[in-house]
RNA sequence: GCUUCCUUAGCUCAGUAGGUUAGAGCGGCUGGCUGUUAACCAGUAGGUCCUUGGUUCGAAUCCAAGAGGGAGCGCCA
């Protein structure tokens, strides 16, 4: 009998067929004459349920069949006499792979908290929530893959490990092979990075962005789709240590073109986990919608999870510019925290209550003041403002940055020159502009706050396998 | 980095005007039940009350420090 697993029996099972169910005990019920045992295999949200009848095979034999463990039951696939399910599995023979002592296995069948969950990081995949999670982020990711590959993008891999500083999108983590303890000295008592392993001050990379442009400059259009890490001490539901980013870079591209992009991307993302997830969105719409209930009235949301992802695919974002959104914010009823102001950057407060209060849709913010925005931003002609794009979304807030870039030699050097940014670090960057520059933009995309706002989850710790977050790798 | 909350049985939680033997539900174990769906019914076992130090005749309860976790803010994706 060859290998099989639980999606493809409850799939194309035929009645009276043999097989072999392999798989993690989710819960036993017995009876006098019967043992029911649901298993799962992480293929599918669904369980298959064994029935052991005590006729066949002594009670005894269950004994080690308990919630956690891994077992082999071989039987026939019958109609189930039940109501629950379809198919069951009449049980012929029963072997325990793995034991799990029940005193001690630490999932229950019952609901665990999140934050417990977070605790058994190696354990928790094989709760519902999170293999529903884990599938999904894996559709979602496959379904990036093949957005851009149908449109003719060229995946690109930028490098995890870089030499330049300059990126400006946060702290970063040193990349070093030098003894902590005794590190090589300069006379003025600095460390001396020549002698380090690529001979020179290295770190993690926080954005393939700049190299992405460098592909764009030569494949026309790419993505980049990696790791990627930030050393900041952010402590909030939004935020990783480490995690992974899309970010797409078009050579021709102008603003309006870049935020096309954005929103067919995002659309035809949610769609396509819409189509392809479905018996796991309806496990997290229905896992929402109870934990909805536990929360007072006016904090719950209008619209379940489905009815969420379904109105982001129907409904057409809004766009408008920072100077509209501030005057938007300024005329507001609403008391707000911090104050607006033209020259600031806006709070998530003030996020949040364009995309959740005024506008309940998905809104695209452009043409942010220069000062607020990084270096490599096109300048618009009134010199006050750069071609900026974030896509904000409701509970998630920024999901996508991009821009439109500088294409000008000596604006994009000034530019850098005012933010403190050494030329000499990114002369490869320059260069492009030297030779052959020519319009282009692109966005970044958080891979896990997409996932987030698919999912319906609150707490990004709890959509990626093993979070890395300040003072927690466990794992 | 800032503000704030939490930590009591394997899990979810109750328990404070400081008082002697620390409680419930689920889970475990034992028994019952003719097909169950997080099964049900009865009985039973199970605790360094996060750690350390302090106040007190007496601390799960009060104070201090530490550890772990959550929420919010800032930064951003």
């Amino acid at each position: 009998m060859k290998n099989i697993f639980i999606k493809e029996i409850l799939k194309d099972g035929q009645i009276g067929q043999e097989v072999k169910v392999r798989g993690w005990v989710r819960t036993k019920r017995v009876s006098k004459a019967f043992a029911f045992i649901n298993i799962n295999d992480g293929t599918t949200i669904h369980n298959i349920q064994a029935v052991v009848d005590f006729e066949s095979i002594p009670e005894e034999q269950l004994k080690d069949v308990n919630t956690g463990a891994c077992v082999c039951i071989s039987g026939i696939l019958v109609a189930s006499e039940g109501s629950g399910q379809a198919v069951e599995v009449k049980a012929q023979a029963v072997e325990v792979y793995g034991k799990a002592d029940p005193e001690k296995y630490p999932l229950q069948p019952k609901r665990h908290s999140l934050e417990f969950l977070r605790e058994i990081a190696h354990l928790r995949p094989r709760t519902q929530t999170f293999s529903a999670i884990l599938r999904i982020r894996h559709a979602l990711a496959f379904a990036i893959h093949k957005y851009f590959n149908d449109r003719g993008f060229y995946y690109l891999h930028t490098p995890i490990i870089t030499g330049s500083d300059a990126e400006g999108a946060g702290e970063m983590f040193r990349v070093t092979t030098l003894d902590m303890n005794h590190p090589p000295k300069n006379e003025d008592g600095s460390i001396n990075y020549k002698e380090d392993f690529f001979g020179k001050e290295t770190n993690l990379t926080v954005s393939g962005q700049l190299e992405g442009e460098l592909g764009a400059m030569a494949l026309s259009k790419v993505y980049t789709f990696g790791p990627t890490f930030r050393a900041e001490n952010s402590n909030t539901s939004r935020h990783l240590a480490e995690f992974w980013m899309i970010e797409p870079e078009v050579a021709f591209f102008e603003l309006e073109d870049n935020m096309d992009l954005a929103e067919d991307f995002l659309q035809y993302l949610v769609a396509y986990a819409i189509e392809h997830c479905n018996d796991d969105l309806k496990f997290l719409d229905q896992r929402n919608a109870e934990e909805e209930k536990q929360k007072p009235q006016q904090e719950r949301s209008e619209l379940g999870l489905l009815e969420r992802l379904n109105f982001v695919v129907n409904n057409s974002f809004v766009r408008l510019t920072y100077t509209d959104a501030v005057e938007i914010l300024k005329n507001a009823k609403k008391k707000f925290q911090f104050p607006v102001d033209w020259g600031t950057d806006l709070q998530s407060e003030h996020e949040r209550y364009l995309v959740e209060k005024h506008f309940r849709k998905p809104v695209i913010l452009t043409n942010y003041p220069t000062e607020i925005k990084a270096f490599y931003m096109k300048q618009d002609e009134d010199g006050k403002t750069v071609r900026a794009m974030d896509v904000l979304f409701p509970g998630i807030g920024e999901i996508i940055g991009g821009s439109q870039r500088e294409d000008d030699y000596d604006k994009l050097k000034q530019r850098a020159h005012a933010v403190g940014i050494e030329e000499e670090s990114i002369w490869w960057y320059l260069e492009t502009r030297k030779f052959g520059a020519c319009p282009h933009a692109g966005f970044g995309l958080g891979f896990e706050r997409l996932v987030l706002f698919v999912t319906g989850m609150s707490n990004i710790r709890d959509v990626i396998p093993f979070p890395r977050t300040p003072k927690s790798a466990e794992f």
